[in-house]
RNA sequence: GCCCCGGUAGCUCAGCUGGAUAGAGCGGCCGCCUCCUAAGCGGCAGGUCGCAGGUUCGAAUCCUGCCCGGGGCACCA
């Protein structure tokens, strides 16, 4: 409709600039938008304000102008000028039934683009590293990540769904040592766990898994173990120097076959986790990305040399780093340390290679707030790699705090002292979590209300939501127990009768859906679904009050059934976006 | 010091990429079930849009400076 109206202004000007009355140089930028107020009609154009000043005329003499040249439209019932120029339109009742006749005859798919309508997105998400459980600040990256890919599809992006899996790497090391120290335990050993390693209970359970599948094989004795180690962090000593000789003598005593064994399982039980967890909570990935296999298949190798023939590599302290700062960075970056081995970014280098190789569109990253710094690190990668940056589209998920009975929730990941995701899934529901989680602007603090998700009452906006959805299909289920069906055909002829104020504005916000998912998804914002979704409950509910539905009159009845048809349909095509159930009895 | 996000009603936040009289939920107060689910609805109260300049027909929205809160500035991952 917005497409409509502002081809219909166009045509206008067309039409004055060939008579003269307007200069034929003329070419402004204007925009059609959704009014908020009903008087004003329902869309609201400011061409006439445009023009004023560069034509040196009044604003509501030239918007008088534009009015008596703007071509007839069936979906246009008439066009006012008002305020200081602005053009309003009001929608025909013919546009408003064709809306509900849309809604009602492409059902879920209502709102949607077709897929290939707009440019591909890769969009990475979530990418935790696997050396524990997704916590609650995973939690909200999961959820805005799945909303988005949900919104970009609906929009007409093909999406590609990934998730960087870190199993390379120091931290993997650890994670490995860790586990192998708790499953030495189990074997019977006590040996003193560093103050480095990962504590949290979770490794004791892979050290079981471990144990089964390995028996006393990678048993050896605390001496072993232990000898001639430096002295960690709480015995004065340094807590790396000290994990990383532990991880050395790991690998001497297991033998690298042993270690890699060891290293896998803790691997495979970790992202296994993950992606079960995730699962049960509506966020699937097309693709789990490996960077192990990344550094493998020779991808790094490649993406330096490509770096390096630019002339954007260099030497200096025994180390190979990437002039980043020429290209726009604040500091230079280092891709092979001076120990030979290749540093985390050299990885996102390639793996940025690989992703625009592969994607011929966008490549949308969603990084948690304390990443931010990356920004300008990956665009001056694509600078160097020859890649054009505005391709590159980074999402920051800021954080989300907990709070219980008022008080905030403390968490601490070194200690293991954090909540994670799959707890707050079991406490207070998949449905509650989603839309907690996108409620809120993704770049805007959360302060997530364990109480009022759990809530079931009327203040808690996930079930506010549902309940309107499930209050329809009552409806529809008493319509039956009354021996009576609905008749769309009739309810389409009749759809004139639905003069009252509610339904008025229940159709208006119904038509402007598909103008929704397409404004969120540029904007990346699907929290606007889940705004949209709480207002248009809201106006359901107060119509509910305000009419009966199931009259007897067969016109009123089956016009009043399609609009409620229609509402229903659109909550659940909104809800289904951003994750969160549509159920049709509470 | 530099960089990112934020500052809007008592609280939590929207504000559709610059529009018309700044909105919702919660909390507070007053009302509404012989009727399709009261997990609902109606009403009242509540504002210096952090502060100061600037840009223009028009600013909560864009620019600059300052104040406050959160986060980040590795040859860690």
């Amino acid at each position: 409709m917005r497409a409509h109206i502002t081809e219909m202004v166009h045509q206008a000007l067309g039409y004055l600039k060939r008579d003269g009355e307007l200069p034929s140089d003329l070419d402004p930028v204007l925009t059609v938008e959704h009014t908020r107020d009903p008087a004003h009609g329902d869309y609201a154009c400011n061409i006439a304000m445009v023009l004023a000043r560069p034509l040196k005329r009044k604003p509501r003499e030239l918007a008088e102008l534009i009015v008596r040249r703007l071509p007839e439209s069936r979906r246009v019932a008439r066009v006012e000028v008002a305020g200081p120029g602005f053009l309003n339109f009001h929608a025909s009742p013919h546009h408003l039934r064709m809306v509900v006749r849309e809604i009602l005859d492409e059902g879920q798919r209502f709102g949607q683009q077709p897929v290939g309508s707009r440019p591909p997105v890769l969009l990475e998400y979530v990418s935790a590293n696997p050396t524990g459980p997704l916590h609650v600040g995973h939690g909200r990256g999961a959820a805005y990540g799945a909303s988005l890919a949900s919104l970009l599809e609906a929009a007409g992006h093909p999406v590609q769904r990934e998730y960087y899996v870190n199993d390379f790497g120091r931290q993997m090391d650890i994670l490995a040592v860790s586990v192998w120290l708790r499953y030495l335990e189990l074997c019977g050993e006590t040996v003193r766990f560093p103050d480095n390693g990962y504590r949290g209970e979770y490794i004791i359970e892979i050290a079981r898994a471990v144990r089964a599948r390995h028996g006393d094989d990678m048993r050896h004795g605390r001496v072993a173990v232990e000898e001639d180690l430096p002295a960690d962090g709480e015995h004065g000593g340094d807590q790396e120097q000290h994990i990383d000789a532990l991880i050395d003598r790991a690998r001497q005593l297991l033998g690298e076959q042993g270690y890699q064994a060891c290293f896998a399982a803790a691997l495979d039980i970790m992202v296994e986790d993950i992606r079960t967890d995730l699962a049960e909570f509506g966020v699937e990935f097309d693709r789990w990305f490996s960077e192990r296999q990344l550094t493998e298949s020779g991808r790094i190798e490649a993406a330096l040399k490509r770096l390096d023939s630019a002339g954007w590599l260099y030497r200096k302290d025994g180390a190979l780093w990437f002039k980043a700062t020429e290209l726009g960075d604040d500091k230079d970056r280092v891709v092979v340390r001076e120990n030979g081995r290749s540093t985390y970014f050299a990885s996102d280098l390639a793996y940025l290679l690989d992703k625009l190789d592969r994607c011929s569109g966008t490549s949308l990253y969603i990084f948690g707030a304390d990443h931010h710094g990356y920004v300008p690190r990956l665009k001056a990668a694509a600078r160097g790699l020859g890649e054009d940056p505005d391709r590159l589209d980074f999402q920051l998920v800021q954080f989300a705090v907990l709070y219980r009975g008022g008080e905030k929730v403390q968490m601490s990941t070194r200690s293991g002292q954090f909540i994670t995701l799959r707890e707050l899934r079991e406490e207070v529901g998949n449905d509650a979590a989603r839309y907690f989680y996108v409620m809120r602007s993704h770049e805007q603090h959360l302060d997530f209300d364990l109480d009022l998700a759990k809530s079931r009452a009327n203040e808690n906006p996930v079930y506010y939501i549902q309940y309107a959805h499930a209050r329809i299909h009552s409806v529809f289920r008493q319509l039956e127990e009354r021996g009576l069906r609905h008749n769309q055909a009739i309810g389409e002829a009749a759809l004139g009768l639905l003069e009252s104020e509610h339904e008025q504005s229940l159709l208006r916000e119904l038509a402007r859906y598909p103008e929704l998912i397409e404004s969120a998804a540029d904007a990346r914002a699907p929290h606007r679904i889940a705004h949209y979704l709480h207002s248009l409950a809201a106006q359901f509910h107060a119509y509910y009050n305000a009419s009966v539905f199931l009259v007897d009159d067969d016109d009123l009845r089956n016009a009043r059934l399609n609009l409620v048809g229609a509402v229903g349909q659109v909550l659940a095509n909104g809800l289904t976006l951003i994750g969160v159930g549509a159920p049709e009895k509470m």
